[in-house]
DNA sequence: TGCCAGGCCCTCTTTAGGGCCTT
């Protein structure tokens, strides 16, 4: 499979705003299923952090105190990025938040977002439900440290794809892997899945 | 003052509603 940027971002809430901004990132470079490449960082963008996202992520008023600001670690993680193609798990989610800081400091998104949560709602349907820690747990990968911190989230989302690519190697007989078949794959109807799959095997 | 997401996906659907998923 291709290089791609596996990202997670913490937040002090649901949808960016001057008030609800990123706390934390953390991007993972996933080559041929394996993490080769690690960026994480805190950032300080200036806003508090409510109680219960303190309580959800353990990242506190304090700790972003002494976090380097905002914009430096979106000109850094950027910069470590570059023109990987990105994934996300529930992707429309960071993708607001990168999109909404990258043009704080007036840059914009050069590739496309793949989603992990939508190709695991395709090829895992018989999981409980589709959080990534529950997926975690079904697929039998490992837990990668404290979940909802950026760099646990980040590994296991990657550790979920590597997953899923292997799956489609060996089960369904799939070679060529590229992020844009996993954009168009995310977009099949679940119910054509299968036959979808069979028409693919072999490329 | 009070409110505050939104795309996906299923179904008791399509002139709609509600759960899932991310923090």
């Amino acid at each position: 499979m291709e290089r791609i940027a596996v990202i997670d971002f913490e937040t002090t809430g649901i949808s960016p705003s001057s008030s609800c901004r990123a706390t934390e990132i953390a991007v993972v470079i996933l080559e041929q299923g394996r993490i080769v490449e690690r960026y994480q960082s805190l950032m300080n963008a200036g806003v508090r952090v409510p109680g219960f996202i303190e309580q959800l992520t353990g990242i506190s008023n304090a700790m972003l105190r002494s976090a380097p600001p905002a914009e430096q670690v979106m000109n850094e993680v950027n910069e470590f990025v570059g023109t990987t193609p990105l994934l996300a798990h529930n992707a429309a989610f960071d993708q607001k938040f990168w999109d909404f800081e990258l043009g704080r400091i007036k840059r914009t998104r050069l590739q496309n977002f793949a989603c992990s949560l939508l190709l695991a709602r395709r090829l895992m349907p018989a999981a409980p439900n589709h959080k990534l820690g529950t997926l975690t747990s079904f697929a039998g990968l490992p837990h990668t440290g404290q979940a909802h911190r950026a760099m646990a989230d980040a590994e296991m989302a990657a550790n979920l794809v590597a997953h899923l690519a292997g799956e489609l190697r060996h089960k369904h007989g799939l070679r060529e892997l590229s992020h844009d078949f996993l954009c168009k794959l995310q977009k099949v109807p679940a119910a054509k899945i299968p036959e979808h799959l069979k028409r693919q095997r072999g490329f």
